[in-house]
RNA sequence: GGGCCGAUAGCUCAGUCGGUAGAGCAAGUGGCUUUUAACCACUGGGUCGCAGGUUCGAGUCCUGCUCGGCUCACCA
């Protein structure tokens, strides 16, 4: 047996094919890795040498029209061939994007950048290496052992063939580097969405492979808008939004900061932190799961407008909505409140949206999501607008209900009721006459006893089964009541942008209250396709109500809620030395490029999303509880 | 954690009632000097996710497990 060196490459007749052919590439050039491939310059490109986006994109236009059916005219390609001629010789790279296609002695092929495909045509014997060992090379021979994937640099003179394509008659070629494994299947790409995700190299190499017929031929503007974008334009997307959302805030005089990663308290948001160790000074760090302590701290040092755009860690299940670790878009701006941040909030995002994708509007799975106009609603009157079990309670809802904190709860557990124990009913049911039967008796019993108490205002038992905790305040009950009520009732119809105001005050400790309704926090949640994507308020500048807010927190923490707020004392110094009045917002940048680019599941907006590595089968404990824990709304760092 | 679906050649998939493992692409050989999902001919390629069970006989039926997808639940 001989050492197996390449553990990274499974054994099997592609593998061998592609092996053998590097070793006669190797032996015949001396060297199958060069180290640079020098390109011309034609078309003045960004990149100053001339890329294969950037041929195609400046001598497409030679093509002669296409027409169905039918090949160009001998004068037509006459016509081009002449024009093309007088550019003279063209170098550029590329990866075979298709295995070549050989006739005899002659074939063509696709060299591909990622992004666009060029045909190149070579004769055997009209073609002849760059590269070789002082000795007679036969072009045709190496050009023999080159496989779908490979890389090579080619030179050549560009010319339109019989089917009007523009293509490079290449004259020399150098070999640059070997594909040693496959490429993905042309038609189909990678199926698997977990090879798509774990290997995005292999996804986006497929995605420049893949062949898309109507794509290719230019269909026309209607089939090209309801394409799926690519991996790569899904990215491309990001990266526009991305800049778009700086470019708005740089020209409003927001300056960009990096705040610490690494934080030896873990706090502004309400979430469980990923710990680690820092060795020389022996001290447990915390990866952070929210700038916005720091932030503010810069808002208190004279940064009126500050920004940070980078990424968080929460210690949290993995969902379609969840990473642990994604990127938040946070700032602060001084003298500016609420009101005035969601102003700002929306007018950014419109921006943002028409520069990257054209339109105020995009399409997301079955829904048309508008940036035109967002809607505000307080918690409770969203509630109210979207409670629609008045059939079942004979009666129309009254938001004044929600003031009352007893009956708050029962609102609650009637929802609960409906919603499971309807579920239960038919799940336990063996056929149709009983599920009806079960359904009916269910509602029936809801309507009669549960809707009553809730409406009497009935017995404590209903508060007991939602929280069993005697310990925590009844305020602090009562918001997460209104908080689990509206996300039952209200997040799942929130399609088009919405701001959520008025938040239970317990539940928003950095953000002022508001001086209407002291009961309630100036803070709110933008709301868009049933995710949570931003969360901002005015902030709580004063030290001492910050310090008292932080000790609630720390009551929480001690009942058990390992979510709750952590004391940063030097934070609420930071406060003691004066922060004007700020409103600050959190935007969770992954969810909004989600909406932009028609994606269900985060990890199809991220790079190289967080996965159960590949190779090591867990043990069965560690499986279980790993997802079970609890998941917050991560775009929601700001509180 | 529950429910549903899936795992078969390098890739994408088919495999009927339980009876010798299939196709297309990719690979190898030969042919073809303007093809384009090139074409024509021939050839090689399989631990049917893993472990048990039923059976004369299991890709197929049963049980358990692993991995993945969707979904529900959990969820500041």
């Amino acid at each position: 047996m001989t050492e197996n060196n390449t553990p990274f490459i499974e054994d099997n007749d592609q593998t061998r094919a592609r092996r053998e052919h590097l070793d006669k590439i190797q032996q015949l050039t001396g060297n199958a890795y060069p180290n640079k491939f020098r390109r011309t310059n034609l078309t003045a490109s960004a990149e100053g040498e001339d890329t294969i986006t950037s041929v195609v994109a400046r001598f497409k236009h030679h093509e002669p029209p296409r027409i169905e059916g039918q090949r160009p005219t001998p004068e037509q390609l006459e016509a081009a061939n002449a024009e093309l001629k007088t550019l003279g010789d063209v170098r550029v790279g590329g990866r075979l994007s298709v295995p070549p296609r050989v006739m005899g002695k002659a074939a063509f092929v696709h060299l591909s950048d990622g992004r666009e495909r060029l045909q190149i045509y070579v004769r055997r014997d009209d073609v002849r290496p760059m590269q070789h060992r002082g000795r007679e090379l036969d072009g045709w021979e190496l050009f023999g052992l080159l496989d779908h994937g490979d890389f090579i640099g080619v030179e050549g003179f560009l010319f339109v063939t019989k089917t009007g394509e523009l293509s490079v008659h290449v004259r020399a070629f150098e070999f640059l580097a070997k594909a040693l494994l496959p490429m993905p299947d042309k038609m189909h790409g990678i199926s698997d969405p977990e090879i798509r995700q774990r290997q995005r190299y292999a996804d986006l190499i497929a995605g420049s492979l893949k062949i898309d017929k109507d794509n290719e031929t230019g269909a026309g503007g209607e089939a090209q808008e309801a394409r799926e974008l690519t991996t790569r334009e899904v990215f491309e997307r990001r990266s526009k939004i991305i800049r778009e959302m700086r470019a708005f805030l740089d020209e409003r005089g927001y300056i960009e900061v990096e705040t610490p990663m690494l934080t030896p308290i873990a706090s502004g948001a309400a979430a469980r932190p990923f710990k680690t160790h820092h060795n020389a000074l022996d001290i447990d760090l915390y990866a952070r799961i929210a700038p916005e302590l720091y932030l503010k701290r810069l808002v208190v040092g004279g940064f009126e407008r500050v920004y940070e755009l980078n990424r968080n860690f929460r210690n949290e299940g993995i969902s379609t909505r969840h990473n642990p670790e994604f990127t938040m878009l946070e700032f602060y701006c001084a003298y500016m409140d609420v009101n005035g941040m969601m102003d700002f909030c929306e007018e950014m995002l419109r921006q943002s949206v028409i520069k990257a994708t054209g339109d105020t509007a995009v399409r997301f799975g079955d829904e048309e999501i508008d940036f035109g106009k967002f809607e505000r609603l307080t918690m409770k009157q969203a509630i109210a607008k979207y409670w629609d079990y008045e059939e079942l309670s004979g009666e129309k809802f009254d938001v004044s209900w929600l003031d009352e904190p007893l009956r708050t709860f029962h609102m609650l557990h009637f929802w609960d009721s409906i919603e499971f124990d309807l579920a239960e009913a038919a799940q336990t049911a063996n056929n149709d006459v009983e599920r009806s039967l079960a359904i009916e008796f269910t509602k029936q019993r809801v309507k009669d006893h549960i809707w009553k108490e809730a409406k009497a205002g009935g017995s404590l038992t209903a508060i007991s089964k939602i929280d069993r905790n005697v310990d925590t305040p009844k305020e602090v009950k009562v918001a997460h009541a209104i908080e689990g009520l509206f996300e039952r009732v209200a997040e799942p119809h929130l399609v088009q942008p919405t701001f959520i105001t008025d938040f239970p005050k317990p539940i928003s400790p950095l953000s002022k209250a508001s001086p209407a309704d002291p009961s309630v926090a100036e803070r709110f949640e933008l709301y868009i396709a049933g995710m949570e994507c931003a969360n901002g308020f005015s902030e709580l500048n004063d030290p001492v109500e910050q310090y008292e807010r932080f000790k609630e927190q720390a009551g929480a923490r001690e009942r058990g809620d390992e979510e709750a707020m952590q004391m940063d004392t030097d934070y609420v110094r930071a406060l003691a030395y004066g922060m004007p009045p700020a409103a600050g917002i959190g935007i969770g940048i992954d969810r909004i490029v989600m909406l932009l680019t028609n994606r269900r599941s985060i990890r199809d907006v991220i790079l190289f999303p967080h996965m159960r590595p590949a190779a090591a089968a867990p043990k069965p404990e560690e499986a279980t509880d790993a997802q079970a824990e609890s998941i917050d709304a991560q775009a929601g760092g700001k509180a």
